[in-house]
DNA sequence: AGACCCCTGGAC
DNA sequence: GTCCAGGGGTCT
């Protein structure tokens, strides 16, 4: 899926298009795609209020109901994993092989819920469902919220290959391979190293690194390297300013060596082997 | 920490 | 054919 900066472009794209519509329909294509205790039909007649993002999951927020019925909705909840995408078309445009879920508005344009791997999910939340959904519950703190200090605390006293740590989304939310590679790339730390080697200063490196990468590519509406694309179907650009991420055995372009790549956490891992230590 | 699972398509 | 892919769950 899409990673944090990613999922933050599409919620930002999405929010125009859809705040102040009412949901009129839904239509779920793919049974496994639908999750959660709160049937598609529960959103119907829900207006939308806003669009969010926690970690890697997109939210859209829908007018608080009076009273605390908790078998009523408020938001939607989407995880888009490897392959899905969000899109908002006008409602001449036909949902294509891999549309999972149309849900339609009030002003007939559909939100197409595209997913070629059927990794992703959509499930209706409100404060009952989040309390029992512990993937949410074990969610860690947002990585552009963290303050140096905070976050060099997440890391100082874990073992693990700080590789696998940033990916760890119960420790940081929204840090996928890309960003991982790329945050330890320009904070000149080798992903195998433990957390807790690294000193403060080093840690603290990392953080304002990582923010950085973050900022940078939410600037460029993200990276789009093989099926993400924003509410509007367009790519982002921040495939193009990659340090490492893709390049195993091309120059570094700080000092020229040739990047290595290895294994981490089930990830393909890329770095420096002169300038990460 | 690692292996294997979900599923599909693209590169080689 | 075989291997790989922005993720995460489960089981050893």
């Amino acid at each position: 899926m899409p990673e944090l900066p990613e999922v933050e472009t599409i919620a930002r794209t999405l929010a125009p298009a859809v705040t102040g519509r009412s949901i009129a329909g839904v239509e779920v294509l793919n049974s496994g795609t639908w999750q959660g205790a709160l049937a598609p039909t529960s959103i119907l007649g829900h207006k939308i209020s806003a669009t969010g993002r926690r970690g890697k999951l997109l939210l859209i927020y829908f007018d608080q109901t009076s009273g605390h019925d908790t078998t009523i909705p408020n938001g939607l909840a989407v995880h888009l994993k490897m392959s899905g995408r969000l899109l908002v078309c006008p409602q001449e445009t036909a949902p294509g092989p891999y549309t999972r879920v149309i849900i339609t508005l009030d002003n007939t344009s559909h939100i197409f819920f595209d997913d070629t791997r059927k990794f992703g999910y959509m499930r209706a939340i409100n404060q009952e469902v989040l309390a029992s959904w512990s993937f949410w519950q074990k969610l860690g703190p947002e990585p552009l919220a963290l303050a140096p200090a905070a976050f060099a605390s997440l890391f100082r006293h874990r073992s693990g290959a700080i590789k696998a740590l940033l990916l760890n989304q119960s420790i940081l939310a929204g840090i996928g391979n890309i960003y991982a590679d790329e945050s330890l790339f320009r904070a000149g730390i080798k992903p195998t190293n433990p957390g807790n080697r690294l000193d403060e200063v080093r840690l603290r490196k990392l953080c304002l690194e990582m923010q950085g990468v973050l900022r940078e590519s939410i600037a460029a509406c993200g990276s789009s390297i093989r099926d993400y694309r924003t509410a509007q179907g367009n790519a982002g650009a921040f495939q193009n300013t990659f340090r490492v991420y893709g390049r195993a055995g091309k120059p570094c372009t700080v000092c020229g060596t040739p990047l290595l790549q290895t294994r981490i956490a089930g990830r393909s891992t890329v770095f420096c082997p002169y300038c990460q230590t």
